[in-house]
RNA sequence: GGCCUCAUAGUUCAAUGGAUAGAACGAAAGUUUCCUAAACUUUAAAUCUAGGUUCGAUUCCUAGUGGGGCUACCA
C-alpha cells in the first residue's frame, strides 16, 4: 500500500502559497525597481532574499551587494532607493529600514494574520509535475541469522521517514525490504542450532524468534574459536606461522603469533576448520535442495521473521512487499550468464565471469565465482528486474549505509552496460555510519546495541521521567503503557533522525534516551500543550481576525508556519528527514516561548484570545504533521 | 598505495556565498498563588592549518594535517 498523505487533522495549516506568493512578489517589484531607478537589467531568480535576523526589525532582507559595481552608488543609496519604491509599489509593506548593504522590510501586521488564515491543499506540498516519480524505495535489509542492531534502525527511520515525504510531495512510493535469507552466515545458526540445541525452540524457551537464532550465531562462532584455539598448536599450524616468519627478509614488521593468528582466522575457517567444512556442506545441500536441510533453513527462518514483524510493528515500519534473496540468486546468475552471451562480460579461464569497469575507474569485479556460486551484486541485479516487473519504477532508492557506496556504483554500471532500463534510476540514499562511543561496531564482538533492547530501555525511561514528575497520573494503565511507548519509539526515531543522514553519526545511548532538551519528547510536549488550550477553548475557531496589532513572537510563529511545505520540498528534493526534524523543533522552541511570554486563555480580549489559540492551532497541526512525516505519532496528552 | 568522505563550544548536532556562527547536553545562576515546570529566562564556551577566488567564505578551489569508509571468487 502506497504512503497516505498526512493525516488531515481538523484544522490544517496555512500552506507555502501566501509565504512563496510574497516571496516572489518582493522579488519581482524588487528587479522592477532596479530598472525602473537605476536601469539594470536582471531577475527575480538573481534577487537575493533572506529571512531578516533577529537583531533587526524585518521579516525579509534583501541583500545589495551583487548589485554595487553595476550601479556605481554606495549600497545603503541603493537599498534606501529600492526601499522607498517598494513602499510605493507593495501594498504588503508596512515599513523598511536600511542597515549598510541590507534593505530590511516589514510587513503589516494584518497580512501576516491573513496567511494565518488561509487553509492548505495537499497540492501546495507538490514539487511540479516534471519532478514526480514512481519510486520503489527498499530500506531495513536485515540478515536472518541475527537480530537487528543499530545500524538497521538508521535504515528502519530514515527509509520509512523518506517514504513519507516524498509521498507527501506527489510522488508514487512504493516501500520494499529485501531478506538477505541464504548464504554461510545462515547455515552457521543452523550448524551450532543442530548440534547444542537439543530441539528447542523459541516457543519452547519463550525467546523471540530473531533473539532465539542469534544465540546459535554467536554460539557458532563460540565453538568455532575453540576448535580455532586447539589448532594453533598443532604441527600445521606452527609450520604456517614458521613460514610466515621466513617470508621475506625484513622481520621487524612481522606479527606476533596472537596477532598473526588473529587476522589468520579467516584463511582457517575456509580451509582447515572442520566447522568452516561443515558449515559449507550445509550450503551445498542447501543450494542443491536437500529435503532436510532446507526444512530447517525454513523452520528457522520463519522463526525469525516472526520476531521481525513483532519488531516492525513495535516500530511503526511496513513493506509493500518483502523480496527474498534465495528467491532471485538463481535468476542472479542467469542474468550474467546472458552478459556474457552479449558480450558485456569475459571470462576467465577458471570459469569465473568478470566485468571490466576500468573505464568508470571501477576496476574489474566478479559476478560469478568459479564454482558457479553467485555474488552479492549478482542477487541485486535480479532482484531490481523482478522490482521492474512488479511496479515499472522509474526510480530505485536503496536506504543502505554508505559503506557500500562501491557496490551500489557497479551495480548501477553493470546494468547499464546490459541495457536495462532500470539501471539509470539506481539511487544509493547512502547514510552514515553509526558509531559508539566505544568506536565502530562488531557484531562478532559482542559491541552492538540491540535494536529491540534500546527501544525498550528508552520506553522504560520515559515512563521513569514521567512517574518523577508525576505526569499522566489520570491515565489508566494500558493508556500510559500506550503513551509510553508512542513517546519512547518516537524519541528514539527522532534521535537517529535529527542528524543529516549523510554523516557519519555518534550513537550514546545515555544521550539517546534523554529526553529533554532537542528532543521528540520536547515537541510532543508543545504539540500537546496547543491540544490542550483547544480542548479548554472549546468552541468552534474563527473565521477571521479583529487584531490590530501583532507582538514579535506571533509574527515569527506565522512565517515558521507559512514555511512548512518549503521545508517538506526541501526534504524531499534533498533526501533529508533532518531537515524536517530541526524545523519542528525549532517551531515548538518558538511556541513554547509564545506560551510563557503570552496570555492566551487568560486574555480580556476576546479577539485577542480567539487569535492566539487559532495560531496554537495552526502550531499544533504543523508540528503533528511534521513528526508524521518522521514517522512519529504525536500525543494528545501526557 | 589508490579512490571516496568528514573536520564547528568540553560533548552531540545546526547554519541556499551574506549582518554579531545557532541549538541541545554538561557547567553556573534564576522563574510556579497565572492556559501542563517533560517548560521558560540569564551567563561562560567553537569554525583543524596555510594559501587562493569574492564587496563578503564555516560554506567554493588548492595543498597540508587528522578521523572514517571502500579497494574479497564475504554479504
Amino acid at each position: 500500500m502506497a504512503v497516505e498523505w498526512v493525516k488531515n487533522n481538523n484544522f490544517a495549516v496555512p500552506n507555502s502559497f501566501f509565504f512563496m506568493q510574497i516571496e516572489n512578489k518582493i522579488r519581482e517589484t524588487s528587479t522592477k525597481a532596479l530598472q525602473t531607478l537605476f536601469g539594470v537589467a536582471t531577475t527575480p531568480e538573481k534577487i537575493t532574499l533572506n529571512p531578516t535576523p533577529k537583531e533587526f526589525e524585518g521579516d525579509f532582507s534583501i541583500v545589495v551587494f551583487a548589485f554595487v559595481r553595476d550601479i556605481r552608488r554606495a549600497p545603503e543609496q541603493i537599498a534606501q532607493a529600492i526601499g522607498e519604491y517598494l513602499q510605493e509599489n507593495l501594498p504588503e509593506l508596512a515599513r523598511f529600514n536600511v542597515q549598510k548593504g541590507f534593505l530590511n522590510l516589514y510587513l503589516k501586521d494584518n497580512f501576516w494574520s491573513e496567511t494565518l488564515l488561509q487553509r492548505p491543499q495537499k497540492e501546495d506540498f507538490f514539487l511540479s509535475e516534471s519532478q514526480l516519480r514512481k519510486i520503489v524505495l527498499e530500506y531495513c535489509g536485515p540478515n536472518t541469522n541475527k537480530p537487528m542492531h543499530l545500524g538497521h534502525l538508521r535504515t528502519m527511520m530514515i527509509g520509512y521517514a523518506m517514504a513519507n515525504i516524498l509521498a507527501a510531495v506527489g510522488n508514487k512510493v512504493h516501500k520494499v525490504n529485501i531478506l538477505n535469507d541464504r548464504g554461510i552466515a545462515i547455515c552457521k545458526s543452523m550448524l551450532a542450532w543442530k548440534k547444542t540445541a537439543y530441539g528447542a525452540t523459541p516457543q519452547s524457551t519463550g525467546i523471540k524468534g530473531d533473539h532465539f537464532i542469534g544465540i546459535y550465531y554467536v554460539k557458532f562462532d563460540t565453538l568455532l574459536q575453540a576448535e580455532y584455539a586447539k589448532w594453533q598448536h598443532t604441527p600445521t599450524a606452527i609450520k604456517i606461522y614458521h613460514n610466515y616468519m621466513e617470508e621475506g627478509n625484513d622481520k621487524t614488521d612481522k606479527l606476533d603469533k596472537t596477532a598473526f593468528f588473529k587476522q589468520y582466522k579467516n584463511e582457517y575457517f575456509n580451509h582447515h576448520s572442520a566447522l568452516g567444512a561443515e558449515a559449507r556442506t550445509m550450503l551445498q545441500l542447501w543450494e542443491a535442495g536437500d529435503a532436510d536441510t532446507v526444512a530447517l533453513w525454513k523452520m528457522m527462518n520463519d522463526w525469525v521473521y516472526e520476531g521481525f514483524n513483532e519488531t516492525y510493528a513495535k516500530m511503526g515500519i511496513d513493506f509493500e512487499k518483502e523480496y527474498k534473496e534465495s528467491d532471485y540468486y538463481e535468476r542472479g546468475k542467469e542474468m550474467v550468464r546472458e552478459g556474457l552471451k552479449e558480450g558485456f562480460f569475459y571470462q576467465k579461464p577458471d570459469t569465473s565471469i568478470w566485468v571490466d569497469l576500468n573505464e568508470n575507474n571501477l576496476g574489474e569485479k566478479v559476478l560469478l565465482r568459479s564454482d558457479g556460486t553467485s555474488m552479492y551484486v549478482t542477487q541485486d541485479m535480479a532482484v531490481i528486474e523482478a522490482r521492474y516487473e512488479d511496479y515499472h519504477m522509474n526510480q530505485s532508492i536503496y536506504v543502505v549505509a554508505d559503506e557500500q557506496n562501491y557496490h551500489f556504483q557497479v551495480l548501477q554500471k553493470v546494468l547499464e552496460k546490459m541495457g536495462k532500463p532500470y539501471a539509470e534510476g539506481i539511487f544509493h540514499l547512502a547514510y552514515g555510519m553509526v558509531n559508539l562511543p566505544s568506536g565502530k561496531m562488531k557484531s562478532r564482538e559482542g559491541t552492538t546495541v540491540d535494536a529491540d533492547d534500546l527501544v525498550n530501555e528508552v520506553i522504560d525511561k520515559t515512563r521513569a521521567a514521567a512517574e518523577l514528575a508525576e505526569k499522566s497520573v489520570g491515565l489508566s494503565e494500558t493508556e500510559s503503557a500506550n503513551l509510553y511507548e508512542k513517546l519512547g519509539v518516537g524519541a528514539i526515531k527522532y534521535y537517529i533522525l535529527h542528524v543529516n543522514p549523510k554523516k557519519t553519526m555518534l550513537f550514546n545511548p545515555e544521550d539517546s534516551i534523554n529526553i529533554n532538551g532537542h528532543s521528540a519528547v520536547f515537541i510532543q510536549y508543545a504539540h500537546v500543550r496547543t491540544r490542550a488550550i483547544l480542548r479548554k477553548y472549546n468552541k468552534p475557531l474563527p473565521t477571521s481576525f479583529d487584531i490590530t496589532q501583532l507582538e514579535n513572537i506571533e509574527r515569527e510563529l506565522i512565517i515558521s508556519i507559512s514555511q512548512f511545505p518549503a521545508v517538506v520540498k526541501e526534504a524531499a528534493q534533498q533526501y533529508d528527514p533532518s531537515l524536517i526534524a530541526n524545523y519542528a523543533y525549532h517551531l515548538a522552541k518558538n511556541f513554547n516561548r509564545f506560551f510563557h511570554e503570552l496570555p492566551i486563555l487568560n486574555n480580556d480580549d476576546a479577539a485577542i484570545t480567539d487569535f492566539r489559540v487559532y495560531l496554537s492551532a495552526s502550531v499544533g497541526d504543523t508540528l503533528a504533521q511534521a513528526l508524521h512525516l518522521l514517522g512519529i505519532e504525536a500525543v494528545d496528552k501526557m
